[in-house]
DNA sequence: TAGTCATATGACCGCCCGGTCACATTGGCA
DNA sequence: TGCCAATGTGACCGGGCGGTCATATGACTA
């Protein structure tokens, strides 16, 4: 965690920091993140860096479990319950792919979350997040199960929270990149390749993800043309 | 590509550079795998590594798309054309799975692919090994549509692909963590751990996720309790 | 102004890496 | 048997890393 002498650093200083660090690790896995570079390019003398933070994964970990979900929570807002489940989901999805328009290194950061490669403090640090994300959707789906918008029978919550994370997760970034033709790199680094996943190719993915999974999870057949039951 | 020096090797001394380079690069990201230790471990001086590989990547490039495809293939064998669609997806499923309980390295090797972090060149040859197996993954599904198993007009090929792949891959991959109670490096190194993942519950949870795949996909409705039209 | 102390600094340390190369070993052929 | 080309070897190199620490700095007190 980060000492007190960091909390109280002017902005400046902070944010030039905070912003190195987070392109170094987005931008190289961990591993082969140095902080050198981050020192050096944030024209912050390396020793200061342990004044802030007891090691490397100590910067990691506060970056992956403090700043990057910070923000995230501040982009997404607080999820209106009221409403439709399958529109307020497919929201959710398009959400999602506009926070990576928006804050692409935080949005790299966060998928790295997903690489089962690393050491094993690392994975650690993975896991907490994933699993973290892996309860929020899992809360949510069972919100559809109450609802009578998921009805399932034979189909286990757990089970399907895991699946459907990994098509609005890895699934859905690699329809992403396919359809800009680049890698999550690239259109990290280019302003011009993320404007072209625009507010309606991200609503038009949304609703791809949502026909393939609302067709396994819905209560209705094909609620899609005629309207549910509810 | 290994030099013809290293494909005349004496049968052993072959393996055991193989069986080592193997374990140290499903067990460390790239970044930290290392060739003095693989060295070390398999009894072979480093230099000799130099004479069969160009490098690092090299050796890693050929392990990848060569030494474990092949025992992919061979393990998987050619999958019978015939036969109801959907319950030779599921077979398919379930033997992706026994191969992870088999041939765990090969697998976690294989896995690293999905890995979004790693220096460029190394992401290079990860995309060429996932869209390998899209490829495949879409002739599948294409024949499912030929067949009349998949029919979801809304419903792009391309993303359902991906998609789908993404639950069969990572989404399958975190639920079977999950069940085993344990990460990826431990099944990776527990013969016991992989025990319990028996073709019984390698066939319910293939099964569960054809549930979810199939809903969104099939042709029939919930054709699973009553006969599919074919 | 002189003294104090929290903080900033960057040269430095030990480590291990990928990769090289001069030399030792080997095995097949004359 | 004697030779030589192919192969095996591991000490060695330069480099960058995470991390340390003696020292410099500068704000604040008395």
């Amino acid at each position: 965690m980060p000492s007190p002498t960091f909390l109280a650093l002017p902005a400046d200083r902070r944010d030039r920091l905070v912003r190195e660090a987070i392109t170094e690790f987005s931008e190289r896995p961990y591993a082969e993140a140095s902080l050198s570079q981050i020192a050096q390019r944030a024209q912050i003398a390396k020793g200061s860096i342990y004044q802030y933070f007891d090691d490397k994964l100590d910067l990691y970990r506060w970056l992956l479990t403090d700043e990057a979900p910070r923000h995230k929570r501040a982009f997404l807002g607080t999820p209106d319950p009221a409403g439709d489940f399958w529109a307020g989901f497919e929201t959710m999805i398009e959400r999602g792919m506009a926070f990576l328009v928006e804050h692409p290194r935080l949005a790299r950061l966060t998928a790295a979350a997903a690489d089962p490669s690393a050491t094993p403090d690392v994975r650690g640090l993975h896991k907490a997040i994933c699993e973290a994300g892996i309860d929020e959707l899992r809360a949510q789906l069972a919100r559809g199960v109450a609802t009578g918008a998921i009805a399932h029978p034979d189909l286990d919550l757990d089970i399907a929270t895991r699946l459907v994370a990994a098509i609005i997760g890895p699934g859905l970034t690699d329809v992403v990149l396919q359809e800009l033709g680049a890698s999550l790199h690239e259109v990290l680094a280019s302003d011009t390749l993320r404007k072209r996943l625009g507010p309606a190719r991200r609503r038009r993915l949304a609703h791809q993800a949502v026909l393939l999974i609302q067709g396994g999870l819905g209560a209705a057949r094909r609620p899609l043309r005629r309207k549910a039951r509810t």
